[in-house]
DNA sequence: CTCAGCTCCTGCGGGC
DNA sequence: TGCCCGCAGGAGCTGA
């Protein structure tokens, strides 16, 4: 599923059912996601308190109290389904509904406040590991990864300097989690229309004015697709507390052949592919 | 170092 | 209806 936006929304979501709370069993249906998981994982998780929920790039951290953080990565099919967040009471008792268990469920974690958390992940692209909080920084997952998009860290002067000298294209280029955390094929096909930037463009051939007009670009797509995963996500929470994809109206990303959104603008969108993946584009508003 | 291509895995929709 | 193909929101790895 998920880029920036949508792994902040499924962060946020998360808040309510796991900050703070205690998990009182960790549950591995599956080991072997993306890679197998430690073997003594669901010990060290189990009973373990989540101080804390916080997102890096496209990962869910949760720092727990005993000194560890659990890394998760929701691949590209990855979700979290929250249940049983809030006690039913029926006349005599409560108790706490969660759906049956469904195909790809791979891994849940019960928490002590009746909430399950499940983690389904079709594709098993997704990944999950455990390791000591201080030297997080310094997993081998998140190490490399580049500035936040939406940090002061990142700006034109810093992105000029990673781009000049690079003969990429330029999408190729804000896919490299290395440059700029976060980005994946959908928000950077977006961003580049906002900016007026072809994705073909090759990255060094950008001129200063129109790189700050990218980070400007970036940052607002960012923001706005968060504040809608924020509407969403109340959405989902009424219905069953699933948090998912959410649907965002997207300018270009899955738009080939339909008109340019832009006012007076003939042209139609384009497809081409790059390293294997699909760009969306006005040839016309795009340069 | 840079860059293109391949790879993991399952599901879905379109064409025949 | 069934089968085959291409495609999908990620990203690590290999080899040139």
């Amino acid at each position: 599923m998920p880029e920036l936006p949508e792994v902040e929304t499924v962060r946020r979501g998360l808040l309510p059912a796991m900050e703070g709370q205690r998990i009182a069993l960790a549950e591995l249906r599956r080991a072997d996601l993306r890679w197998s998981f430690p073997t003594d994982m669901a010990i060290r998780l189990t009973g373990a308190r989540v101080l804390q929920l916080r997102r890096r790039s496209k990962y869910i951290l949760a720092d727990l109290d005993r000194g560890e953080s659990l890394i998760i990565h929701l691949g590209m099919s990855g979700r979290m389904v929250i249940s049983g967040l809030e006690a039913v009471h029926v006349p005599g008792q409560f108790h706490f509904d969660h759906p049956a268990i469904e195909k790809h469920d791979h891994v849940l974690f019960h928490m002590e406040n009746g909430a399950r958390i499940t983690f389904n992940d079709p594709r098993r692209f997704g990944a999950m590991d455990i390791c000591a909080t201080p030297t997080l920084d310094l997993h081998p997952l998140l190490a490399r990864i580049g500035p936040e998009p939406l940090s002061n860290e990142f700006h034109a002067d810093y992105l000029a300097a990673r781009l000049n000298g690079r003969k990429t294209p330029i999408k190729t280029a804000l896919l490299d989690q290395r440059i700029v955390a976060g980005l994946g094929n959908i928000y950077v096909c977006e961003a580049l229309f906002r900016a007026g930037i072809s994705p073909l463009r090759a990255a060094g051939r950008i001129g200063a004015a129109r790189i700050a007009l990218l980070t400007d670009a970036i940052r607002a797509t960012l923001i706005e697709a968060i504040d809608a995963g924020g509407s969403s996500l109340r959405d989902y929470r009424q219905a069953n507390g699933e948090l998912g994809y959410f649907q965002h109206a997207f300018r270009v990303y899955g738009r080939e052949g339909a008109p340019c959104v832009t006012d007076g603008c003939p042209q139609t969108v384009r497809r081409a592919v790059q390293s294997g993946r699909s760009s969306f584009y006005c040839p016309s508003c795009q340069r």
